[in-house]
DNA sequence: ATAGCAATTTATACTATGTCTAATATTATA
DNA sequence: TATAATATTAGACATAGTATAAATTGCTAT
């Protein structure tokens, strides 16, 4: 809570309580949520908070580099509270999308491309969780 | 045009004009384009095709497993003639979708996720075309 | 404290992507 | 040719996201 407003004022980003929640909101989470799903959680709290404060907040937020949009679903951006690198698995079934640690894969060769600057990259991978 | 009606039929795809039209346009394209993309170039030669037909017929050619969906613009689909194992590399400016070789990069670790089983994966990259 | 200004929030309208439905048209079959 | 199955179509609908303009809130300067 008190690290939530100092994350945004440090970010010179006053703190409302509607942005309070809705950085808290996504902060909290590990599931990548979309702008609706933010929303709702949102408004278990704050009923009245309106979608475009918090469409605006998470826009915001990503301009500001606190927050970095991730395009692993059809159809929506999701948000991701965590800006270092990382790869991502995605599960078939439930379409969970799960962090997967820098250093757990070992990618050769992007900087021998020809054509390409690679100012970023990261392996998606899709599946299924292990039973055990 | 023969090429493509053979691809259906060998689908069990019934060979309409509309379906030849749109398979057309996708084989066609190294663009990665979305739906609407592929109906208005569907609609340069056949105008009277229906927005409705060629969604139908993309997902049919998708769950007949001629053509991929890929997930790498904002809230939209793409659609890979590909259907091969390949990378992606997205440019920052221009938005455009280029396919990288499988073998162009190796990556080592996934089958060592000790939670996840891997059905596939791809690097995603982003950046700019290099100058020269 | 109050007036005035700037920043924020809100409801609502609007666009874009995609699916669904039910009527029509086409094709295959008997 | 009659019938049934398949495919196409227009339009309605749902969801994701942006834009606008009015209302609210919060600073700032008297
Ligand atoms: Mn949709
Ligand atoms: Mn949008
Ligand atoms: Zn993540
Ligand atoms: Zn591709």
């Amino acid at each position: 809570m008190e690290k939530v407003i100092s994350i945004l004022r440090s970010h010179q980003i006053q703190p409302t309580p509607q942005r309070i929640a809705t950085a808290k909101a996504v902060f909290d989470t590990r599931t990548h949520p979309s702008a609706d799903e933010v929303w709702e959680k949102v408004k278990r709290d704050y009923p009245t908070v309106s979608r475009a404060t918090v469409y605006n907040t998470l826009n915001l937020l990503v301009n500001k580099g606190v927050l970095k949009t991730q395009i692993l679903r059809e159809g929506k951006v999701v948000f991701d509270p965590c800006i270092e690198p990382h790869h991502h698995f995605i599960d078939d079934e439930t379409g969970e999308i799960h962090d997967v640690p820098w250093d757990a894969l070992q990618v050769k060769g992007e900087d021998s491309l020809k054509d390409y600057k690679v100012r970023e990259y990261q392996v998606v991978m899709r599946g299924c969780k292990k039973k055990q």
